[in-house]
RNA sequence: GCGCUUGUAGCUCAAUAGGACAGAGCGCAGCCCUGCGAAGGCUGAGGUUGUGGGUUCGAUUCCCGCCAAGCGCACCA
């Protein structure tokens, strides 16, 4: 459904323009009307700051503005009679009876509902999490993958056509690192005296991992006799259980992808070259001391920066221009987004100029960093490192407090600023922890409904006229909102939003149920109401919890 | 040294592109189940939005300085 704010934006600018063809405003450029929502209820359900706006360039009072705006504005459906507020606001009041109707609008959206009509299936690819699949993946990356897969959630309510994606470093220099570590690990299972290289991965997962290798099929003769095949065979077998339980990992979290897209494979198509060529004809690569150098200068960084080593091998900042190009320019994206943990983000000027020496435009690229995530045992800071061996991992936070409960908090802080994750604290606050809250209000609403079935009631011709109490439409406006948030959020990209806006849903939902009987047998037509009511409510809370990934229960 | 991000109630965080009296949860002090789920509802206390300037009708929000925290400034990714 249409967010109301935009009717209402209409609504305003048609009256301006009446005001003016009257000749009770003067004829002056009108700045972008904002209809915004006031934090003081008294003040109405919207308001409109135009007047203030207007007041200089008009030459007139802010009030007296907003009185002409009043009067010339049409009759609507929707709203009450607009009101003037000093200092020249004009606030908007949903009328009764178009709220209540809407409740009919819910039902039938169903599922649907929250959608938004402002993407017009404009095609989005959004890649995240793309950990090295060199070690298990930790809470730092699961705030990642929650990022990522919420926003696409969003995306795809807001009407774009949403392809997610996980990009595979299957090359490169921490490859081999990663290689020759199992290898070392296979060798010492098999007896053999072997030391494990300088800038090996000591994880005590890497041991595990050589077992699995070994369990597989027998690797005993390649092992000393070809060290070099043995590395690369046990490193591609390595590599597809490390893939396979990240996989599994973020499974559980809720999260999944379309594509896992294999960095050698771009280099196995020559995609790699056709990216470098590029770059080469337009002139932004320098040779120097032995190296091949993206001229980021004439781009206006502040330095250059390596593309293919002296050696010969390419940094990984080359590949990741050639992946971009493929992303733009082979699939033909229209838009692009990354969500990278905010250690990178020296990277991002990098990459966006290089994307312009391309030839496309940066700004159909949209870096999103998050910051980081510091894990706590109680008042214990946990550690994160993956060569140290260290480590918890994303999936022994979620088998301790479980998936919603991960994501919910993962997801309530701005990816702007840095989070604690307190594992005792999101296990002892259970009882009242904001998760559970939220889900109550569902597996209440859904006990509710239960009881309405047992007993036979058929509430389909119920009718929404009859909500006119407090409760009732103070529901209705919450659950109005969830569209309106899905079309800010698909803009800003700022999903936290919507952990809070579920508490508020729910918090209204509590609200109406302490305040109004739903089911009685003495009012078999304000039940019937009352039901639909509450099931739209579900449908508006079962959207709102799916958005964020998490699951909407029956019962707990 | 330069750059990015952050600084809001005792704690954890909001504030929907500059709006009206800065809001939630936890914690604290109380109140409410002889009917649909008390994992619930209600009331109260708690703030000079790090700090000093500026922009304007209006600033937590925009600009500048300072202070503090985290991260980044590789022929690592």
């Amino acid at each position: 459904m249409e967010p109301v704010r935009h009717r209402l934006a209409r609504l305003v600018e048609e009256s301006v323009k009446r005001a003016q063809a009257a000749g009770a405003l003067p004829q002056v450029a009108l700045p972008e009307i904002t209809i915004e929502r006031p934090h003081n209820p008294d003040h109405g359900d919207y308001a409109t700051g135009l007047p203030l706006k207007l007041a200089r360039s008009a030459g007139m009072n802010p009030v007296d503005i907003a009185q002409r705006l009043v009067e010339h504005t049409a009759a609507a459906e929707e709203i009450d009679p607009p009101e003037v507020a000093p200092p020249g606001f004009v606030n908007f009041r949903l009328s009764a009876g178009w709220l209540k109707e809407q409740v009919g609008t819910v039902l039938a959206e169903g599922e649907h509902f929250g959608d938004v009509a402002v993407g017009n299936g404009e095609s989005v690819q959004v890649e995240f999490v793309s950990v090295n699949p060199t070690g298990p993946v930790h809470i730092g990356h699961g705030r990642g993958a929650v990022l990522g897969s919420t926003i696409a959630n969003i995306l795809q309510a807001a009407g774009y056509d949403v392809q997610r994606e996980y990009y595979v470093n299957d090359a490169g220099n921490q490859m081999d690192s990663f290689y020759r570590s199992l290898y070392t690990r296979v060798a010492q299972a098999l007896g053999h005296d072997v030391e494990m290289p300088e800038d090996g991965y000591q994880g005590a997962y890497m041991i595990e991992l050589a077992q699995e290798v070994i369990a597989e099929s027998p690797v005993e003769s390649l092992v000393m006799e070809r060290k070099e095949e043995a590395t690369r065979e046990l490193g591609a077998r390595g590599l597809d259980k490390m893939l396979a339980a990240i996989r599994d990992d973020l499974g559980s979290l809720g999260v999944h992808f379309d594509l896992w897209f294999s960095e050698q494979t771009l280099f196995d198509t020559g995609q790699y070259e056709e990216a470098m060529e590029v770059l080469k004809k337009e002139g932004y690569l320098v040779q120097r001391e032995g190296a091949t150098w993206l001229a980021s200068t004439s781009l206006g960084e502040d330095k250059d920066n390596v593309l293919v080593r002296s050696t010969g091998v390419p940094t990984y900042f080359a590949s990741d221009i050639a992946y971009h190009r493929n992303k733009f320019v082979e699939r033909g994206f229209q838009r692009v987004i990354d969500v990278w943990g905010s250690d990178h983000q020296g990277h991002v000027p990098r990459l966006k100029a290089a994307v312009g020496a391309l030839g496309i435009d940066p700004d159909r690229l949209t870096i999103l960093l998050s910051q980081l995530v510091t894990l706590r045992r109680g008042g214990e800071i946990v550690r994160l490192s993956k060569r140290t061996g260290e480590i918890i991992t994303l999936q022994e936070v979620i088998d301790e407090v479980g998936a919603d409960v991960c994501r919910f908090y993962l997801l309530s802080r701005s990816a702007d600023s840095q989070m604690d994750f307190d594992l005792e604290l999101a296990k002892t606050e259970s009882q009242d922890n904001p998760v559970y809250y939220v889900q109550y209000a569902h597996a209440r609403i859904a006990s509710i409904l239960r009881l309405a079935t047992e007993r036979g009631i058929d509430f389909s011709n119920g009718d929404i006229s009859l909500l006119d109490h407090e409760a009732e439409q103070a529901l209705i406006r919450r659950m109005l909102q969830l569209p309106e948030l899905v079309e800010t959020m698909a803009e800003n990209l700022e999903p936290h939003h919507l952990p809070h806006y579920a508490q508020e849903l729910a918090t209204a939902f509590h609200w109406f149920y302490k305040q109004c009987r739903v089911i009685s047998d003495s009012h078999p037509e304000l039940t019937a109401a009352r039901l639909k009511l509450v099931d739209a409510s579900r449908t508006a809370l079962a959207r709102t919890l799916h958005l964020m990934g998490m699951t909407a229960p029956e019962r707990m």
